[in-house]
DNA sequence: GCGGAAGTACTCGGATACCCACTGTCCGAGTAGGGAGGG
DNA sequence: CCCTCCCTACTCGGACAGTGGGTATCCGAGTACTTCCGC
């Protein structure tokens, strides 16, 4: 029950991508000695975003990555379930149908209530990551972090695409 | 982000422990028999519960497991944090630190504004868990499954402690 | 001086090894019940 | 007939292999800029 790392890099990236007008592809290599991470790894992270249609690529000099969407409109579930995959937390076997006193078999048969538990936890877990915009990351960075040093990466990026 | 099979047999065999009185053990081997699954493997979770001290065991003839505490004592996320450790789902790297515009090395550090997204997430699947308690799933057990079929499974397991 | 074409360097993308943790299995330590023997 | 002792069988507990997914890496395909050459 461990989220890898990829996770964490994606959403800083996804912040990063987000400094940046419509125009501005930034590089995986930038955004991978930015926050000092492995370009290659971050790569494939970055490519399933791709896939998901969560931001654009472009191939050749002054290509990379840029946001596809308003920030406003992607969910840090669709981020993380692009990444991690969409499957829940907890995988019903339904072991109960394997006891030998059920004659039951293969009849009309309603979610085990350990598992509804278990879905329910899934899901308050994903409701919270769904109604959170990167729009209200972003706007917490900005309140949280100085703006000098938010200009001051912001020109280290410019700088070098 | 996934929970290993032994989340779902613990629970079920939680819920098969509580039919019993406090002078009933059940051999691990039954309730592996009556799931289905590996017994060798089911002991390893249960060992953990019993570390938790969330069961007590028995060992020699008519040795086994049993509840420690009443199922209304007993949340879910006891059971799980038991089985799968306690960590949470998502570990923040602190990869901002590696910004090479960060000149606030080791300074004070609120909780970066991604991780603490992700902890809130996290609280909710873990609240949901720590609010149900072993007796909720049993009181829908009981209402959801014919009673003739709770009876026989009991009496299957009577029949061979 | 200008236009076009070739070369170059930079980007992403897919295919390929590595490693740890979950999964699965085995044997040994300890105990409680049952049975046999003696009083 | 009853008590005691020993033996057996059953339990848990920890130690030991196997395997799949996350982790890390490499090389190839494609593109836009740059530069050089010809007009």
């Amino acid at each position: 029950m461990i989220l890898g790392n990829q996770v964490e890099w994606t959403l800083h990236c996804m912040s990063v991508l987000s400094w940046f007008p419509e125009d501005v592809a930034v590089p995986s290599k930038l955004l991978a000695e930015f926050h000092g991470v492995r370009k290659d790894y971050l790569l494939k992270a970055l490519q399933r975003l791709a896939g998901a249609g969560i931001v654009v690529t472009t191939t050749g000099p002054k290509g990379g990555y840029r946001l596809a969407k308003s920030p406003e409109e992607i969910s840090l579930l669709e981020i993380i379930e692009a990444v991690e995959g969409r499957q829940s937390s907890f995988h019903c076997q339904e072991i109960r149908k394997n006891n030998p006193c059920n004659k039951t078999t293969g009849q009309k048969s309603p979610v085990c209530s350990i598992a509804a538990v278990m879905y329910k936890a899934d899901h308050a877990w994903r409701d919270v990551l769904k109604k959170t915009k990167l729009s209200d990351v972003i706007r917490d960075v900005n309140a949280t972090v100085p703006q000098k040093s938010l200009a001051e990466s912001k020109e280290w990026f410019l700088e070098r695409i």
